[in-house]
This record gives C-alpha cells, sequence and structure tokens, in this order.
DNA sequence: GCGACAG
DNA sequence: ATCTTGTCGC
C-alpha cells in the first residue's frame, strides 16, 4: 500500500513570522520524499498566482491537464486578498489558502501537482510544494524558476541535461535544462515523490517551452482572472 | 555587520 | 510578483 504521508494536515494560518516557521519546523519530519508517486498519472495539475500590488488583490489559478496530450480538462480560480506578508522562505503562507480555495473547486481530482516555487530546496526542507502535498494529501512537484538556496555546477547546454542542487551539504533538487540554450529551472521534491521521478515529470511537460505547460496555462488563467476581477466591478468570488 | 532572499 | 520599449534571433 502505497503511503500518503499519514494523516491530513489542515492548513492553519499563522498569526505571525515566527510562527510560520515552528509550523514549517513541525511539519517537515511528515513530508515524504521518496514515493513513488504515480507511475503513470492520467492528470496533471499546475498551480500559480497573481498579484496586483496596488488593488491588494491576488488570483490563484490551478489547471488540471491531460498527462498525454497536455491538453486542459479541468480549471478552477480563486480571487482574494493576500493572507501574509511577503518573506521569502514563508511564501506558502501567502498564496495557500486562495490555492486551497481553488483546487476545492475543481470537479476532477488530479494525480499530480506541479507548484511555481520551490519544495524541498527551502531553508527549512519545507517550500510551498511540500506544504500543498502534505495539505492535499497528493504528490507535489516544486518547479523554481530562480534559486532560493543551493548552489550548483553546469549543467551542460541541452534539454535534459542537469546537475545536482546542493544546499549544506545536502542534494535538495535538481537545476534542469529543459531546453536548449534556455536558463535552467530549479526541480525539487514536495511530496510523495522522489527527485529522478519529479524531473522526468518536468522534462514530459516541457515538450516546447523553458516552463512547464501546467504553469503555463494556470499562468494564464490567473492573469485573467486578475484582469475580469477589475473590468467586472472588483467583487470576490471566483466565478 | 552586510548582503541575499521562491513569488 | 509587477512596472515596461526596444531589440536580438529563428
Amino acid at each position: 500500500m502505497p503511503s500518503t504521508g499519514g494523516p491530513p494536515v489542515p492548513y492553519l494560518p499563522p498569526a505571525d513570522v515566527a510562527e510560520a516557521r515552528r509550523v514549517q519546523e513541525e511539519l517537515r519530519s511528515r513530508v515524504d520524499l521518496v514515493g513513488p508517486g504515480p507511475a503513470a498519472p492520467a492528470t496533471v495539475a499546475g498551480l500559480d498566482v497573481a498579484y496586483a500590488q496596488d488593488r491588494d488583490l491576488l488570483a490563484a489559478a490551478v489547471t488540471v491537464l491531460d498527462a498525454t496530450t497536455l491538453d486542459v480538462v479541468d480549471e478552477a480560480v480563486c480571487v482574494g486578498r493576500p493572507a501574509f506578508p511577503y518573506v521569502p522562505g514563508l511564501f506558502a503562507f501567502r498564496e495557500m489558502p486562495a490555492l486551497l480555495a481553488a483546487l476545492d473547486r475543481l470537479t476532477t481530482r488530479p494525480e499530480l501537482l506541479v507548484c511555481d516555487g520551490h519544495g524541498l530546496a527551502h531553508p527549512r526542507r519545507f517550500g510551498l510544494a511540500c506544504h500543498l502535498g502534505l495539505v492535499t494529501g497528493l504528490p507535489t512537484i516544486g518547479v523554481g524558476k530562480t534559486p532560493l538556496v543551493g548552489s550548483w555546477t553546469g549543467p551542460g547546454p541541452e534539454r535534459g541535461d542537469s546537475a545536482d542542487l546542493c544546499d549544506e551539504g545536502e542534494v535538495v533538487g535538481r537545476v534542469l535544462r529543459t531546453q536548449d540554450g534556455v536558463r535552467p529551472v530549479f526541480v525539487s521534491v514536495g511530496h510523495r515523490m522522489g527527485l529522478d521521478e519529479a524531473v522526468e515529470r518536468v522534462l514530459a511537460l516541457t515538450p516546447r517551452y523553458r516552463l512547464p505547460e501546467t504553469t503555463r496555462t494556470a499562468d494564464r488563467l490567473c492573469r485573467r482572472a486578475l484582469a475580469d476581477a477589475g473590468a467586472s466591478g472588483g467583487d470576490l468570488g471566483g466565478r
């Protein structure tokens, strides 16, 4: 029986920065960094958030893709207010409430979540992808566009070339070239997934562009939702 | 003490 | 994240 990492973890909004760090320290041991995840997932979801700083608004989007065709088969958004200030390393507390609300609005249950941000590659080894994995119980992967922690050498210039991302003497992720000659992305395990497996999934999601199709579709959706929220009066909701 | 710092 | 023109290259 594949483990889901124990009993469900509720999402609890922290009162301040110190409490947020304590929550991460407490939950980090419950992450499953090995997996394996689904051998051949039928669906993969992408999550992303867009901000309108000046209006104190945010839109969280989830798109569910057919893992083979990469067509969008389901999607949901949630427009709301940032739930926490932006503090590097505590990023999850800002976006999670809206992301969870969007996930709740899906009509299907994706088999894998690809997050816009890191998982294990985090100062306390508990980035957004890990937290989202524990709370949803789903396998998750973190894909960051820029590093938060760690150092590396390489990777080679071609699609598929990669190098270990190391921090404090441990491998916390993989720096992966998803297209020939483009800047690499930073892949790390979120939950219920091994690193090699995560890298394979990301490559399967990047047949053409630097970023996974999941991230690209979710990005377009949350931007559109934010624009609509401004055009249609400004009331929240998500439909 | 000084800088760095996912989105 | 977001604010933004032009520019290099396929």
